[in-house]
DNA sequence: GTAATGGGCGCC
DNA sequence: AAAGGGCGCCCATTAC
C-alpha cells in the first residue's frame, strides 16, 4: 500500500477564524475557507497546487499521513462534501505523525520534534506572515514559491518522520491514535434546549453580579487585580492573598474572604464572577459549535501528557475540565456551597436547594435511541503504587473486595477490627487522605491542605504525625522513591530511561545538576543547594523520586486504561470521550452495565497480580 | 498591535 | 534531606 503525506494550508486569523477559535468541524464549514495549497508526497514525489487541481486518483487506497491528521481529515471531509475530493476519500486510512512524535519524544509541534528527533532546525515564519492572509496576498508579495517550498518540506518530514519512526511506535497505540481522531470528529449530542436556556439565564445573573462590583462603574475590568487592590486599599482592607504564594494559600483566601465578606460583598463576588464567567465561555463555545444534528465536535490530545495521559485542549473547549458542582441560583444570583466542604458535600449541599441548580454535564448526553454508561477505575493510581511496590499485603486485601482504605489501615495503621469505615469513621478518613495524598514524598505543610481538600482539617502536629508514621510504615513506597532518585541521578550528563510495565519507557533527556540558592527552614538563611533536571518535553524541569513515582504510576495507570478503552471499542460500544480513568460510553439499550465493568475489571497481562475493578452506572446524561 | 507570563479556576 | 503530580482556558498585565 501507497504511504502518502498530505498537507493542507488554509486561510486563518488568529482569535479570529483558526481551528483554535472554531474546532475543526465549524472551522471547515465557515463561509471563510479556504484550502488554497495543498502538498502531497509519495516519498519520492511531490506536489503543491490548488486541491482543485489534484489528481484524486492517486490517493486512492493508500495509507495517508499528516501532522495533526484530525485537522487534514476534517478538510478532506469538506472537500469531498464539496465534489471537489471523490467520495471514496472518506474510506482512506490516516495516520498522525504528531501523535506518532508526541509518543516518540514528548513533542506534538514538527518543528520541536524534527530538533528533538533530528537534531534539524525548522522555520514557521511563512507561516505565522500568513495569518489573515490570502493565496492572492501571497502570490501579491512575491511569497507564492515560499509557500509552497514551505508545504512540501512540510509533507517531506512528515513522511520521513514516519518511515524512520512508526516501527517504534507500538500498533495498539496506534489503534489509541486513530481511536482518538474517531472520537473528537464523532462528537458528543448536546441538549441545545437546555444549553439557551442555561446561556440566557446565566447572562443575566452575571450581567447583575458585574454591577455590583464597585469598580465597573469606573470602566475597570471585572476581575483586574489593580481594581481590586485599589478597592481594598480605599476601604481599609488587605488585599487577598496570592493562593500559589503559600502551600496553605487556599485557606489563607479562604480565611480573607470569611473575614471581609459580609461587609464588601464584592469580596465573594469576585471569585463568583471568575467562576460564572468561566461557565459561561464554555456554554458559548457549545454553542458556536453546534452541528446541524445538535452535536459538538471536540478535541482530545493523544498522549497530550508527558505520562501519556490525554489532553483536554486545542479547540477552545476541554472535555476534561467540566464542573461537577452544579450552580445553585437563587433570584438570578449566585449562592455558593461553604468553600470548606469536599466536592461531594457541595454537591449534596446543592442538590438540597431549590430555586435552580445549573449542571454542565446535564448538557452532554446520548444520542437518540443510545443509552450512556459511565464507568470510571477504582482508585487505580494507588492499586499500581502498591502493585509497583511490592505491597503483596494490600494487593491480597483488595482482591478479596476489601476497600484500599480499609486495607491500608490494616497493613499501616494497626487496624484490627471488622469493617472500617462502619466501625471508625475518622480512622477511614485518615486512612484515605494517605493513601490519595502521601505516596509521591508530599511534605506536612501541602499535606495539610490536601487533607482539607477531602475535609479533613488536620494540625500542623498530626500532619506531621502522619508524615513521619506514614514513611515509617511504608518502607516499600519510599524504597521506590529513593531507588528512582539514586537512578535518576545517577544519569547526569546523559538520558534516563524509566521503563514501564506495559513495556513503555518514558525518557527524561539531558540530566543535569544545577545549584540553586535555597531558605533554610530552620535558620531562614540563603544557602546553596543543588538540584538534579531533566527535559521534559521541551521543558527542563527538576526531578526527584517521589515525582519519578508519581510519573511513573500515573503512566502505567494510563496504560491499563489506554487497553481498557480498545477493548470497550471493541466489545462493548462507543466511548464518546474519557476523563483519564473515566469512560462514558454510548451504546445500544441490550448492552448492561456489567458488560462494561467485565472490560474495565480486567488486569492486563503486564499487571499481573494487580486488582482493577471500576464502577459503572446508566445514565440520560454525563454526571458525576 | 502581539507575545509572553502569571493568577485563578476547572478536572483527574 | 526534602520536594505530590498531570493538564487547558480565561483574564489582566507586562514586555516587546
Amino acid at each position: 500500500m501507497d504511504t502518502i503525506a498530505v498537507d493542507f494550508e488554509t486561510f486563518y486569523k488568529k482569535n479570529e477564524y483558526s481551528v483554535r477559535d472554531l474546532g475543526n468541524w465549524r472551522y471547515v464549514h465557515d463561509e471563510r475557507f479556504d484550502p488554497y495549497l495543498m502538498t502531497v508526497f509519495d516519498g519520492a514525489n511531490s506536489w503543491a497546487g490548488n486541491p482543485r487541481d489534484f489528481n484524486w486518483d492517486a490517493l486512492e487506497d493508500a495509507l495517508l499521513l499528516a501532522h495533526n491528521a484530525a485537522f487534514e481529515r476534517a478538510i478532506v471531509g469538506r472537500l469531498v462534501e464539496d465534489g471537489i475530493a471523490p467520495v471514496r476519500m472518506l474510506q482512506n486510512q490516516w495516520q498522525c505523525t504528531a501523535n506518532m512524535t508526541s509518543y516518540l519524544c514528548g513533542n506534538r509541534a514538527l518543528a520541536k520534534a524534527l530538533a528533538v528527533l533530528e537534531g534539524q532546525p525548522m522555520s514557521k515564519d511563512i507561516r505565522d506572515w500568513m495569518s489573515g492572509k490570502t493565496w492572492q496576498d501571497a502570490v501579491d508579495a512575491g511569497k507564492a514559491d515560499e509557500l509552497a517550498r514551505y508545504g512540501v518540506g512540510d509533507v517531506r518530514e512528515c513522511h520521513g518522520l514516519w518511515t524512520k519512526y512508526s516501527p517504534r511506535w507500538p500498533s495498539h497505540e496506534r489503534g489509541l491514535s486513530e481511536l482518538t481522531m474517531r472520537q473528537c470528529a464523532r462528537g458528543v449530542s448536546i441538549d441545545a434546549e437546555l444549553l439557551h436556556e442555561y446561556i440566557t439565564v446565566l447572562q443575566e445573573v452575571i450581567f447583575n453580579l458585574e454591577k455590583s462590583l464597585p469598580w465597573t462603574d469606573r470602566g475597570a475590568a471585572p476581575t483586574s487585580p489593580k481594581a481590586i487592590a485599589e478597592q481594598c486599599r480605599v476601604v481599609g482592607i488587605p488585599a487577598p492573598p496570592v493562593k500559589s504564594h503559600f502551600d496553605d494559600g487556599e485557606e489563607q483566601f479562604e480565611a480573607w474572604e470569611i473575614a471581609y465578606g459580609p461587609q464588601f460583598p464584592w469580596v465573594l463576588g469576585v471569585s463568583q464572577y471568575r467562576q460564572l464567567n468561566k461557565l459561561l465561555s464554555s456554554l458559548q463555545t457549545i454553542r458556536e459549535r453546534l452541528r446541524p444534528d445538535n452535536t459538538i465536535d471536540f478535541s482530545l490530545l493523544y498522549f497530550g501528557a508527558h505520562t501519556g495521559r490525554w489532553s483536554g485542549g486545542g479547540s477552545g473547549l476541554n472535555m476534561q475540565n467540566l464542573r461537577k458542582v452544579p450552580l445553585y441560583l437563587k433570584d438570578r444570583n449566585l449562592v455558593s456551597p461553604p468553600g470548606s466542604l469536599s466536592v461531594k458535600d457541595a454537591k449534596d449541599w446543592v442538590a438540597n436547594c431549590t430555586d435552580y441548580a445549573m449542571d454542565i454535564r446535564r448538557l452532554f448526553r446520548a444520542r437518540p435511541g443510545k443509552k450512556f454508561i459511565l464507568a470510571d477505575l477504582s482508585q487505580i493510581e494507588p492499586r499500581v503504587l502498591a502493585w509497583l511496590t511490592g505491597n503483596f499485603q494490600l494487593l491480597e486485601m483488595l482482591r478479596t473486595g476489601m476497600s484500599i482504605y480499609e486495607a491500608f489501615a490494616r497493613v499501616s495503621m494497626g487496624w484490627t477490627g471488622g469493617n472500617l469505615k462502619k466501625e471508625n469513621p475518622d480512622l477511614y478518613a485518615l486512612a484515605k487522605i494517605q493513601v490519595l495524598g502521601l505516596g509521591y514524598g508530599c511534605g506536612w505543610e501541602k499535606f495539610v491542605a490536601i487533607a482539607a481538600s477531602y475535609g479533613v482539617l488536620l494540625t500542623p502536629e498530626k500532619s506531621q504525625e502522619l508524615v513521619t508514621s506514614f514513611r515509617a510504615q511504608n518502607p516499600l513506597t519510599t524504597g521506590l522513591w529513593r531507588t528512582l532518585d539514586d537512578a535518576f541521578k545517577q544519569s547526569i550528563h546523559s538520558d534516563f530511561e524509566m521503563a514501564l510495565p506495559s513495556g513503555r519507557t518514558m525518557t527524561y533527556r539531558g540530566v543535569s545538576r544545577v545549584v540553586r540558592s535555597k531558605k533554610d527552614k530552620e535558620t531562614g538563611k540563603w544557602r546553596a543547594d543543588w538540584a538534579f533536571t531533566a527535559l521534559v518535553g521541551d521543558k527542563r524541569k527538576t526531578l526527584y523520586g517521589g515525582l519519578l513515582t508519581e510519573n511513573l504510576v500515573q503512566a502505567t495507570a494510563r496504560d491499563v486504561f489506554g487497553q481498557h478503552l480498545l477493548a470497550l471499542e471493541d466489545q462493548v460500544g462507543d466511548v464518546i470521550f474519557h476523563v483519564h480513568d473515566e469512560a462514558i460510553t454510548e451504546v445500544d439499550q441490550d448492552v448492561t452495565v456489567k458488560d462494561v465493568e467485565h472490560v474495565m475489571s480486567r488486569t492486563p497481562d503486564w499487571l499481573e497480580g494487580c486488582p482493577v475493578s471500576c464502577e459503572a452506572q446508566e445514565a440520560a446524561h454525563y454526571l458525576k
